[in-house]
DNA sequence: CTTATGTTTCAAAAAATTTTGAAAGTACAA
DNA sequence: TTGTACTTTCAAAATTTTTTGAAACATAAG
């Protein structure tokens, strides 16, 4: 196999599994892209190697900036910025938890707080607080579970969470 | 509040978090809705409340069975199928880690294993190799810890990997 | 067998999301 | 100040995903 061939690949099964998890295809391909080349590369060789328009790398390239997955770079003497992904994939992982965290759950927990706290005016609603308590409770156990892990370093997560697990 | 405006509100949330997960709005919807009725609906009802076609509902209904989180209800003496939703919320996060493992996860990982057996023809493939290496083998990490998970139990959860967290 | 009461399918329509590309914006250099 | 080399924006176009609804299918009851 070429090794143009093998980057194909790999470059598209990141965009599948980006789509299934509600991330954007191009978006997840850049990501891919980029974590292949260990150089950084400019918006111009991601629009030929993906075959995108300018305004199409811009704002993912922007996206993934914000999620902290890309950095931007500058080279000397260049004009031109040049991209580059975080590598160590420990980190882009904990990176990806982090954000998800804060952007997903945080905001149904406090929904649900919300939910909660209401005084329904309904002698049915019963199940409804009940349901939507046990949820709650579990996300917030979840919640905090994250937050830990995220704060964890690399061996916690392969040395001891592993051995604990083992022994469970 | 009234419990119908909370209900609403709790099947918007779970609609809109559904899609940042890509599963498509109304399926989230439809288990919301099943989740905070305690007794089973049948199509007509959840056409109704969710204001949405016959296939529509049999449609992500299905798929909902295929992730175990609904299961058909028979009433005796009734032609019709009622639908409803695993309660316990604990046992329905579980089923999601399962089958996402077992869809999303498993197949990168084959494909991560293939590329890493392939003779790459290209001197250039240095860094590809490395990357690809590290991807699988945390994978392979993760998907070890997930299945150990996923056969734990709720006390488990709630208890020893909190312990275990708040001491690390 | 026929009817009544359901469920399933799937092509076409609708809706949502993504992508394009040209114009506007920015800033460095001469 | 003007030109040049780049980045950003965003309305319109393309694409993808979801939804509809009517026809086909299934089966229990009469």
């Amino acid at each position: 196999m070429e090794l143009h061939e093998a980057e194909e690949k790999f470059i598209s099964a990141w965009g599948a599994i980006g789509t299934q998890w509600g991330i954007n295809r191009t978006m997840a391909q850049i990501h891919a892209l980029l974590l292949i080349n260990d150089v950084p590369l400019s918006a111009e060789e991601i629009m030929k190697k993906l075959n995108i328009s300018r305004g199409n790398v811009n704002m993912n390239v922007r996206e993934l900036m914000s999620w902290s997955l890309v950095h931007k770079v500058l080279k000397f003497g260049e004009r031109k910025e040049f991209f580059t992904a975080e590598k160590d994939i420990y980190k882009t992982a904990i990176q990806i938890l982090k954000e998800r965290r804060k952007r997903e759950l945080v905001p149904v927990l406090n929904l649900l707080c919300d939910l909660q706290s209401e005084n329904i005016t309904d002698g049915k609603s019963e199940h409804f607080k009940k349901i939507v308590g046990e949820i709650h409770q579990f996300g917030n156990k979840t919640n905090k579970i994250l937050d830990k892990m995220s704060k964890a370093d690399e061996n916690w997560f392969t040395g001891s969470l592993m051995k604990f697990l083992v022994n469970k």
